[in-house]
DNA sequence: GTCTATACTGAGATAGAC
DNA sequence: GTCTATCTCAGTATAGAC
């Protein structure tokens, strides 16, 4: 990597973070940076492609802690189901706690979630990760019907793409700082999404104590 | 309201939904709607303002249903806490049987949230829904710190706008389509949510059964 | 192989005529 | 109220210097 590249890199982390993808143009990039414009996209293409390597360096170890955990509990559960616990300690750990010491790139990652960049990051560098952890629920959990438990795992992914990118840096609802403890939001985001996941499918109609409508 | 007004809104609902909102040019809402570029300005000041009309007009029905929901919920409990699972449903079944009937509305809400849009457009018209909500579900829960309960309150909402926005459009794990049913889906997501805010609390540091790191 | 200078297309915004 | 013409700035593409 070239020195331009990684000036052109860490200047625009830096600045996506601080102003937000697309507030932040290219050509601020390059001042900041001291390079050209078309070095931009003689090295990295576009602008996206820009964004994806800067997330691909950040993600990389994450989804490969990922999988060294969750291996790791498979092996020690020697062919039992992996309790659900360890699959959301496997999968929250790795990013929680690199985000609670670097609330630089919490902001940033907040910063591409309020921008409706994540799913499209998503598909792209977390799928497979998503996927292997899908199955393993799947044993974990054996009572819950394939569509349950899909929908389940969308609400727990949506719960855990909104919390790693926003309370780590502030509070939405009551204006009070949400202190960015990385264990303890992983405590209560283990417990809260463990009781979501094991609780018991409510299949029948709602509407039965309603008074009516 | 004149003409004018009403066939830009339209077409720019329209256009945002299929499109998105950063994709859809003025000129082409223009163009579909058969006014002139600087009526657009005239009338709502800037793009933004025109998307913040757009979402006024959708978001306010559902917030007085809601709002009618809890005060009828409060006053059946004559005083008591009402149970979260009504306070779910109160909050979750104005807009989700909406969406489930309007796809396109759906698909709407979704290129908005997958655009970043939400937050901004969720302080502006949600935010004083929240907070009324956030007091009801704390004397359900009686046994959650404040911090615990912002905490889960946070994880709900970020299940719910994940859900709300994407899975009745499309499925983003397994590329099986999730079925647009708006009572099941109200269903499984009141069963996840009340069980991960009922979830007793992780207080316990998690470190204890582990082999070592 | 790297990088610079410059031009191109299309976006949102605005001033002023009607 | 509405429209024409124009402004500024964005991302992108290319030609050519080192």
């Amino acid at each position: 990597m070239t020195e331009t590249q990684a000036k052109i890199l860490d200047t625009a982390e830096r600045l996506f973070g601080e102003q937000g993808y697309a507030a932040t143009s290219l050509r601020h990039i390059i001042a900041e940076a001291g390079v050209n414009l078309a070095a931009i996209h003689y090295h990295f293409g576009s602008k996206e492609e820009l964004l994806d390597q800067l997330i691909m360096r950040r993600a990389g170890p994450v989804n490969e802690e990922r999988l060294a955990l969750l291996d790791r509990f498979e092996a020690e559960a020697g062919g039992a189901p992996v309790p659900v616990e360890k699959l959301l300690r496997a999968f929250l750990e790795p990013p929680i706690l690199r985000l609670a010491k670097r609330p630089d790139l919490a902001k940033f990652m907040g910063r591409m979630y309020g921008e409706g960049l994540m799913p499209v990051i998503a598909e792209k560098h977390f799928h497979h990760i998503v996927t292997r952890f899908l199955a393993a629920l799947g044993r974990a959990l054996p009572r819950l019907t394939p569509l349950e438990l899909e929908l389940r795992v969308q609400f727990m992914l949506g719960a855990m793409a909104h919390t790693l990118c926003f309370p780590l840096a502030q509070s939405t609802i009551s204006g009070a700082a949400i202190p960015a403890d990385g264990d303890q939001l992983l405590r209560e985001l283990i417990a809260f999404l463990s009781g979501g996941l094991r609780a018991p499918a409510m299949r029948q109609d709602l509407t039965e104590e309603k008074s009516g409508k």
